[in-house]
DNA sequence: CTTTTTGATGAAGATTTTATGAAGATAAAA
DNA sequence: TTTTATCTTCATAAAATCTTCATCAAAAAG
């Protein structure tokens, strides 16, 4: 389920064409007038994120943002045909964190809302469906379950691409030998841990160049190993 | 003392402007005029912010946004020519905070600066546990097992990093050397215990700016070793 | 100031850990 | 069932690391 996004604007229009796109986008929306719903609103469903506009019938934006920041950390866009240099500076200084002007891009607003979302939840960085390490020469396209070297598509076993996407994941960290028998084999695998060696052996023998020097997958001597790409 | 902010722009002129304005405002400036220098400084400086132009000369400034993603959730603002609609959705995509798109107003650049700090200071979440000392001479990352001495990686063997550990734990503690080959031989060690001095040696040679003027590993004679970082 | 004790250092052999190829075991596909 | 691909284990080779020792330097004691 995905967050709920509080939508202030005293044009009906604009909070529709917001909210159609926020819906596409898989949101909760939620839709306020004027200021004292929207403070009302927000103490009684919590929203995830407020969009707010500046100008509306009863308590000035500026307030209100100055209010939600008393009792709440929530993120907030300010979405505002106020595009003066001064209006922006003083927003940010209200405590908004974002700053959008009217007539806005709402693709381009889709993507602030994501931004600052990715950021305040605090989820794991999303990894890209590509990713591409050493100007091309290793990539793996997770949506195709492939991975190529130097353009040449390699097969991998399922442990194998496993155990490639479980380094790439955080790469840099040093697993220990059982960290990656858990991640790879299964928590409730029996088996002993030098197996891991084994599938490394096979996994450099298939994406490093030179398996004497590996680039990728590196060796921590008394720990484990580590995934080193660029 | 204010954060430390990475500023990466091939026009040395921009990177000026913002220097100044950063400046100004109290934090500290580091700067890279074009990809590869961004990855390294980043790596060394570990920047509590980062500035991205897109169109540098080596690496394009949307792979140094994605490595930086790879292992970093430190916040970027991209700043960049490119206004049109899927630059800016494809810059939130990999990974920005923030797009400003120039011509672009300093003082609301630093608005945005300020805007994400806040959010993210809010937040700290610290992605790796780091012990840093002597500002950043010696700084150990738990999670990478990596040592760095000003900025360089330092290959420790694994007894070696067991020891800085130790050692590190309990500043300015003297332990003797029983206490050492237990703690870091364990305790079924039937070895002599002089053989922490050669490992004490080695450390030192590798983490000491002056091995005769030890300042991290000290000798306590008499009685052992003690750790005296800050 | 000399003697005695303790620490520092380089090098060699011993030990531990990892790499690798191959064989048997297991699972999946034909 | 047969065939094929994959996984696990094992033995051995190779690499990295650890321990010890001999020697020299430094500190404490007499």
């Amino acid at each position: 389920m995905k967050s709920k996004i509080l939508v202030v604007d005293d044009e009906p229009k604009i909070v529709e064409v917001v909210r159609s796109y926020l819906e596409a986008e898989g949101y909760a929306v939620i839709e306020a007038f004027n200021g004292r719903d929207a403070l009302s609103l927000f103490e009684r469903e919590y929203p995830a994120l407020v969009i707010l506009d500046l100008m509306l019938p009863d308590i000035p934006g500026e307030e209100v943002c100055q209010r939600l920041r008393r009792t709440s950390r929530v993120p907030i866009i300010m979405l505002t045909a106020k595009a003066e240099e001064e209006y922006v500076v003083a927003g940010f200084d209200l405590g908004a964190d974002d700053y959008v002007t009217k007539p806005f891009s709402p693709r381009q607003l889709m993507a602030r809302v994501e931004a600052l979302l990715r950021r305040t939840t605090a989820e794991a960085i999303p990894l890209s469906k590509l990713l591409s390490y050493n100007e091309g020469d290793l990539v793996i396209d997770c949506d195709r379950h492939e991975v190529r070297k130097t353009g040449q598509l390699v097969a991998l076993t399922p442990i194998e691409y496993k155990l490639l996407l479980t380094f790439a994941k955080y790469p840099r960290k040093v697993f220990t030998r059982d960290e990656l028998v858990t991640l790879v084999l299964g928590a409730d695998y029996e088996g002993f841990d030098r197996t891991i060696d084994a599938h490394v052996k096979n996994l450099r023998q298939k994406i490093e160049s030179d398996t004497k020097d590996p680039k990728y997958i590196l060796t921590v001597h008394g720990i484990g190993y580590q995934f080193g790409g660029e």
